[in-house]
DNA sequence: TGACACCGACCGGCCGGACGGTACAGTTCC
DNA sequence: GGAACTGTACCGTCCGGCCGGTCGGTGTCA
């Protein structure tokens, strides 16, 4: 049973992560079954074998990193103290907290996105899901209507704004934009704990660069 | 001289009015060169007489759309009172104004960057430069370290979470956060006008549903 | 007559997917 | 123990269709 040897990942979760490769380096036009396939060292019958279409394929790389997302915010909420915008803090302290947790976790989230964009845009629904839950959290967040929501929609703007290439990836403006979010939750009396770089790569997932 | 005519618009104008059209309605994927001159009413061969090649098509596409966020945010910019935050008011107060602008003239720019991204991800480059120019007056807006920023990466969240599918069009929410931020603005002595509906559309080239 | 806008047949390449294999690791039966 | 059988993972070839781009036209207006 090689399920149980360590460290070891099932040949779907190899050739996903080859897709993810595939897109961050080539671009989305470029994944094609056999660049995939090839990435994954592996035929494009292998593949085929695995996933039985591309939009399967597609498909699961959506539901593999819409599932990472939901770990990652829901595991940050569990480690924020209780209190109002709990989630916004948490999204904050957790998710926004240094430059690895962007080139990792983000990256791949990205890479499926975009994929499903252009395969076929239905297959972005696992992901969708994942946001209405995530928003599901902050309508409930205790602060005055718009604070919590402002928060996690400015982080997805500096996410999509790098991701898109549209703004260059910059630290000193995460850096910026975080500061200016926490003073904004602080002014409603929902100050956000001292940032712990370590807890963002702890939470996530993927590891597969 | 037909340019000369009322409401005379160059072919190739038309041309990528209705390559954003199918971006929109079919999805990056069918955006080939057959369904654009299909959807324009022309050739394929006619619409490689205007633009000679794919890459060049959907240049002039970002070409365009950026031009339009130029003029969009520095007509706000000119139409907004001095002081401190100026940017930032004026992309809050005049971008962010209804929801005729969302289905008009940010469909537009995201179709071409889509478009691009899809085709080569080099062609967004005068997008690229348009976030640039915007940043350069959000630098200099005089507020403290990150408050304008963090307004037009928020509104940016909006913009591309709707447009990725990633959250759906609530114009209560769009509100929600306008509201949010706006007091974000007063609270740093940068109080935002009242909105101007008609302003929005005012200062928007395309004309194209 | 020639410049310009446009047409439409065609080509070459790529891509998704089908299909018929092969290798090999159990399992069953004697 | 080993022969026969079974199922799983994977390979390599092929096909049909689509798509970007070429090219030799045709009509029209000055």
């Amino acid at each position: 049973m090689p399920e149980s040897t360590p460290n070891a990942q099932s040949s779907a979760d190899l050739l996903i992560s080859a897709a993810e490769r595939v897109v961050v380096r080539q671009g989305i036009s470029n994944v094609t079954l056999e660049s995939v396939a090839a990435e994954a060292g592996m035929s494009k019958g292998g593949l085929l074998h695995h996933f039985p279409s591309k939009d399967a394929l597609i498909r699961a790389m959506v539901e593999r990193a819409a599932a990472n997302w939901v770990t990652c915010y829901e595991s940050a909420y569990a480690q924020t103290p209780e209190g109002p915008g709990r989630m916004a803090r948490a999204v904050l302290g957790h998710c926004l907290s240094d430059a690895e947790c962007w080139t990792d976790e983000l990256r791949s989230s990205s890479s499926a996105v975009f994929a499903a964009l252009a395969q076929n845009p239905t297959l972005i629904e696992p992901m969708r899901a994942a946001y209405a839950k995530l928003h599901e959290y902050i309508a409930q967040d205790g602060l005055p209507e718009g604070v919590s929501e402002t928060v996690v929609t400015a982080i997805d703007g500096l996410w999509l704004d790098w991701v898109l290439g549209l703004v260059p990836l910059d630290q000193a403006r995460v850096v910026r934009v975080r500061r200016a979010l926490s003073e904004l939750l602080k002014q409603h009396g929902a100050p956000v704990q001292a940032m712990d770089a370590a807890g963002c790569a702890k939470v996530h997932g993927t590891r597969n660069a």
